[in-house]
DNA sequence: CAGATATTAATAGCTGGTACTAAAAGTGGG
DNA sequence: CCCACTTTTAGTACCAGCTATTAATATCTG
């Protein structure tokens, strides 16, 4: 009995371990994989709550959508808090743990332009405008969990260009800090291209 | 004739509409939904060379997750084509429709900015290392469809302080510029590989 | 009105299952 | 070694959501 069960265990073990390397796998398909019979793979699919092939794909579908949403939709680079256009803004972003290196743990430098770049565009009060120039520098390195508050602040107008200063801070320490010369581009849009 | 081909025509493209507002439609909801029999909308589904639900939602499982895993891996920052570690290094990113704002068409500016980045970071002969500034230049705005070769130089090293300097190019224009100063981590943090 | 096109109906068969019943095989204890 | 029990396999009926095919009916158009 002893024996027999763990047969089995080891069983939907590796049928777990099949789905994950092929979710799109039909009974019969895991059946032959795992050298059982088809009812087998169904009663142990029915043992460990695995649903059937087409809902497995029906739910991949619809997970792997919702996620690209959202990172279309680009939390990615904060929420805006305050904003005090043509002054002023404020953003927050969770470092999360898909944002760090995993060689050191430490966060991407990007993620902290993005949010400096995306805050200090959002806080010139224009239709559209382009970063020309970035000014950038990292102080302290990021960690996964950190909650990086960025303020910007409009420092220069000069015509349709704009000076912006943003700091990031994590716990009130500066971490990040970035000077962008920012291109407005209201009138000349077809400019360039 | 014209009436009747147009009717059909008209309701082809409903049915192109419906499945993209939602694709998981059976092909008897879209008959009820258009009102006509489901052997129309079979019709109409062949005509149009639209797969079964199942196809269609298999087809979105696998696309939905080859996005991702390519978001995971990160080709976003572009191809490494060619690194002569320690010096030099080439890297090649495809300007995609997701990474323009649809206000202006005009690429974000952070994807220059994180392809050179991690072009410099590749670059750099160690096991790990960190950006500590950069100073960036946007020369002229790019759009969906480009193709940015980065090219990125180590034109110093002191210690454990690389600068490095990166040009993006697309068809042979130099279209963004930047200068990173990167420290290296191997001493003291990761002094292990 | 004829003739072409469009639509609907009806039927057979397929895949990949669920749900259920039952038989066969394996296993373990006394 | 046999009995009881678990595990595995087999078989049947049924389902959704189709494809593929044939045929009938409706609609339009000149």
């Amino acid at each position: 009995m002893v024996v027999s069960a763990s047969k089995k265990r080891i069983r939907q073990e590796s049928l777990l371990k099949e789905l994950e390397k092929n979710p799109f796998l039909t009974d019969e398909q895991l059946a032959s994989a795992l050298e059982v019979s088809i009812q087998t793979i169904r009663l142990d699919r029915l043992a460990k709550g695995i649903p059937e092939l087409r809902e497995r794909t029906k739910h991949m579908a619809i997970d792997a959508q919702e996620k690209l949403q959202a990172i279309a939709s680009e939390d990615i680079f904060g929420q805006l808090i305050d904003l005090d256009l043509g002054h002023s803004g404020i953003s927050m972003l969770q470092v999360t743990p898909d944002m760090v290196l995993q060689k050191t743990g430490v966060a991407r430098g990007h993620y902290m332009f993005a949010q400096a770049n995306s805050l200090a565009l959002a806080v010139i009060d224009a239709p559209a405008a382009l970063t020309g120039v970035a000014n950038v520098k990292y102080k302290v390195p990021i960690y996964t969990g950190a909650n990086l508050v960025a303020r910007a602040e409009v420092i220069r107008k000069q015509n349709d260009k704009y000076t912006v200063w943003v700091k990031i801070r994590n716990n009130n320490k500066e971490v990040f800090r970035a000077k962008f010369l920012i291109v407005s581009l209201s009138e000349e849009r077809a400019g360039q291209k």
